[in-house]
DNA sequence: GGAATTTGACCCAT
DNA sequence: ATGGGTCAAATTCC
């Protein structure tokens, strides 16, 4: 049962990162303006990436259903709020899918005022590039593991005093050359008045979306990220270099819930594509 | 001065 | 006993 449900979620996750990859070369290719003699390619790339953030969107929410259908607890919630963007060249970590949610969460034990995460990770992704995932993190520890050549990093919701908000999640950085962190998120937010739908909703516009994977190369100041996420990133900071950074994440505060509908719109472009 | 980060100590699960 | 996660005082940043 448990064993079927991690296989599709394992399916999901691979078609999810194959979108991504897709999406990714979409974006550069449209960056890169190589439309000498290819005008008539060039004018259906905003379709095609519309059309491969919609695949990824599915991909998402699907997910995210999946994990709450099973949500056994009132309080942590298996949420997937989180889309991760692969690296330009190719990632030799296929391990971090068995990590996904492989079992449901465990009841936390807390002792005094000290309490531990649960065990359960609620998201695991990787990403070689800089996130704003649309939350204020805060920072509490960092430490290097056995077997781990880098820092991991521990995150918890700023809101966690305030709103008493659960969120907490690790950043480790897991290789060198083309950078690469995983992110693993526990619990999930309550610090922010969603609706019943925590279901990220990919933006069709691709002026506002495509900002966000043109970082592959280049990491974004701070004023770039005020630019994106107006809302949202008053408390983002420069780090230096060595520090491990955040990975890039399309921010959801940025996907309005109209959105997803104007993506249905595309539905009958995809025809005359190929 | 308040908020975020750093960092070593502390606590707990294994 | 040990490794990993968290606390909290000191420090830095804004």
């Amino acid at each position: 049962m448990v064993n079927q449900r991690s296989r599709m979620e394992e399916e999901l996750v691979k078609g999810r990162d194959i979108a991504n990859q897709l999406l990714e070369l979409c974006v550069h290719r449209s960056n890169s303006h190589h439309h000498h003699h290819e005008d008539v390619k060039g004018s259906m790339l905003p379709f095609i990436e519309d059309l491969v953030r919609k695949v990824l969107c599915s991909f998402t929410n699907t997910l995210l259903l999946l994990n709450n259908d099973n949500d056994v607890s009132n309080e942590v919630a298996v949420s997937m709020t989180v889309k991760d963007v692969p690296p330009f060249s190719k990632c030799p970590n296929p391990h971090h899918t068995d990590e996904v949610c492989k079992g449901f969460f465990q009841t936390k034990k807390p002792r005094g005022s000290y309490k531990r995460k649960s065990s359960a990770p609620t998201w695991v992704t990787n990403s070689s590039i800089l996130v704003e995932d649309g939350y204020v993190w805060r920072k509490y520890g960092q430490k290097i593991t056995t077997n781990a050549k880098y820092l991991r990093s521990y995150y918890r919701c700023t809101h966690k005093h305030d709103k008493g908000c659960p969120a907490i999640k690790q950043v480790q950085r897991i290789q060198e050359d083309p950078p690469l962190y995983q992110t693993t998120y526990y619990g999930h937010h309550n610090c922010k008045s969603f609706s019943s739908s925590d279901i990220v909703m990919e933006s069709a516009s691709p002026s506002a979306s495509s900002v966000f994977l043109s970082f592959s190369n280049t990491l974004p100041t701070k004023e770039q990220y005020q630019l994106q996420t107006s809302s949202v990133s008053s408390s983002m900071k420069q780090e230096p270099v060595e520090v491990i950074q955040d990975e890039l994440i399309a921010d959801q505060s940025l996907l309005a819930s109209s959105d997803y509908l104007l993506l249905c719109d595309y539905e009958h472009d995809f025809i005359s594509i190929t």
